[in-house]
RNA sequence: GCGGCCGUAGCUCAGCCUGGUAGAGCACCCGGUUGUGGUCCGGGAUGUCGCGGGUUCAAGUCCCGUCGGUCGCCCCA
């Protein structure tokens, strides 16, 4: 192979956050953070990569994300390791490591980071992607559910413009035993035994090693068989049906709009009982915002004590794709842009700035020796609502030629007042149109 | 991983069918205004035409490959 020159591109399937959206893509996550904590939800930072049984045991040898997603590699050590492609497996594996449950109860964590998956990219699907969610831990109770469901869904309908509407489709899923979701899963796999035939193609051998994933087929003749299909929801036993119920009414009674959609399941083992999804079609084929579950077995999975937990991962980027932001309204941190020309206004210019800095203010300058008219289009750029102008004149003067961009008002204001002039955000008496 | 479509300026795209000196709008920079933005007028800079190979006197244009994007499948946040 001849030497390929240096690949000046990120890897396929991955993004660079760029200014402005980038104002929009950490704001987003911010506000994750700051809604999750005021339900309770304390912030947690797990590795980036963990040892690859962490996910084969915890979302399942079988699942497609663990055979064929997964960026796995070996250390100097001999290790076995994989980028986490999700992040509740790294969560329960840190609460188990720590025993956070040994205190009281539930563990409440909230995270947001990057997490793996190597899939074919499309919109709204990349191989390295973002995260929030949260995870609660050591609590069964239906009221915990009902908690979790409500905070995905009011973060997500912050985030979106009214016109978007999105949709919690709601089921249950059951729980792993021989009088639950198995003896569901015998009576499901048989029903399709009978009718191999009558599925799709490309279906038929899926239909063997993962019957519940037939529901979700998008080949019409299956969805034909599918729709006569018995469905776990009717089969569950006593105990998940119970919880069920209350689930759906704790909702009701906290105003969350649900839809129940039997033939939902999800991707990943772990899940029991109550699985939930976050979706809106406007967004194409990866419709989903978010999702999320209860998964009473995973701990014991991974090797721990029995800990029922439940919890919630929403895509960032795909929150921001239904929200249509692409950064053009985003914010600035900038209150005053000190535009400086002449010889010996710079060295007075950023010490000015530095000063005002010191103080808590935005401030931005020219490095550039543009002209003033440059560095007041500049000014209007950087979202300054004040511009300090620092010539000659008011070199000799000891002030700034204040001009308050929004009216257009300006004034002289001796420097050692203008942090205070600044902060009360009025020009001093006497200021005139420019 | 499989199939369809697409890669030209920072952005959105025209040019490709029918090969012959790389374009527009927006954005950017400078000037009109020897020290004042958002409007207007004038001027200017900017491209490995994704990359590699082939055909040809000549390739942005035709052919093959490859990489990337996109849509669908699959999977899922």
């Amino acid at each position: 192979m001849p030497e390929e020159p240096l690949a000046l591109s990120a890897p396929k399937g991955t993004n660079d956050v760029l200014p402005p959206f980038s104002w929009e893509w950490q704001g987003l996550t911010r506000a994750a953070l700051d809604t999750f904590a005021l339900a309770g939800y304390a912030p947690i930072e797990t590795p980036l990569f963990e040892h690859t049984e962490v996910f084969v045991r915890g979302a399942g040898a079988g699942s497609e994300v663990v055979t064929k997603q997964m960026y796995t590699f070996e250390d100097k050590g001999g290790r076995s390791l994989t980028l986490r492609p999700e992040g509740t497996a790294p969560v329960v594996r840190a609460v188990l490591e720590h025993n956070l449950a040994r205190g009281a109860l539930p563990v409440k964590v909230a995270y947001a980071g990057a997490m793996f998956r190597q899939e074919r990219p499309q919109k709204g699907r990349y191989r390295q992607f973002f995260q929030v969610g949260v995870e609660a831990l050591g609590i069964d109770s239906p009221v915990l559910d009902a908690e979790v469901v409500e905070l995905g869904w009011r973060f997500i309908a912050s985030m979106l413009p009214p016109e978007v509407v999105p949709t919690l489709l709601l089921n249950t899923i059951g729980h792993p035993g021989p009088e639950c979701r198995a003896r569901y899963i015998d009576e499901l796999a048989s029903f399709l035994r009978g009718r191999i035939d009558d599925l799709a193609p490309g279906d038929r051998e899926r239909a063997a090693t993962n019957p519940l994933r037939m529901f979700d087929s998008k080949e019409a003749t299956t969805g034909a068989v599918m729709a006569a299909a018995p469905l776990v929801t009717d089969h569950v036993c006593d105990a998940c049906r119970a919880h069920f119920d209350e689930v759906r009414a704790l909702l009701d009674s906290v105003g969350v709009p649900y839809t129940v959609r039997p033939q939902l399941v999800r991707g990943l083992d772990y899940y029991t009982r109550t699985a939930f999804e976050y979706i809106w079609e406007g967004l194409g084929a990866q419709n989903t915002l978010g999702g999320g579950g209860r998964y009473d077995g995973l701990a014991e999975s991974l090797g721990g004590d029995a800990l029922p937990g439940i919890g919630f991962a929403l895509g960032v980027d795909r929150i921001l794709l239904a929200a249509g932001r692409d950064g053009s309204t985003a914010g600035t941190k900038v209150d005053v842009y000190v535009a400086v020309f002449g010889p010996e206004a710079a060295p007075t210019g950023l010490r000015i700035a530095t000063d005002l800095r010191r103080e808590g203010l935005g401030v931005d300058l020219d490095h550039g020796g543009r002209s003033l008219k440059g560095q007041m289009k500049d000014a209007v750029r950087s979202g300054a609502r004040w511009v300090a102008i620092l010539g000659e004149d008011e070199l000799a003067a000891g002030s700034v030629a204040l001009k308050d961009l929004t009216s257009g008002e300006q004034s002289s204001v001796p420097l050692d007042g203008l942090a205070a002039t600044l902060r009360s955000g009025t020009m001093p008496a006497g200021a005139v149109l420019r």
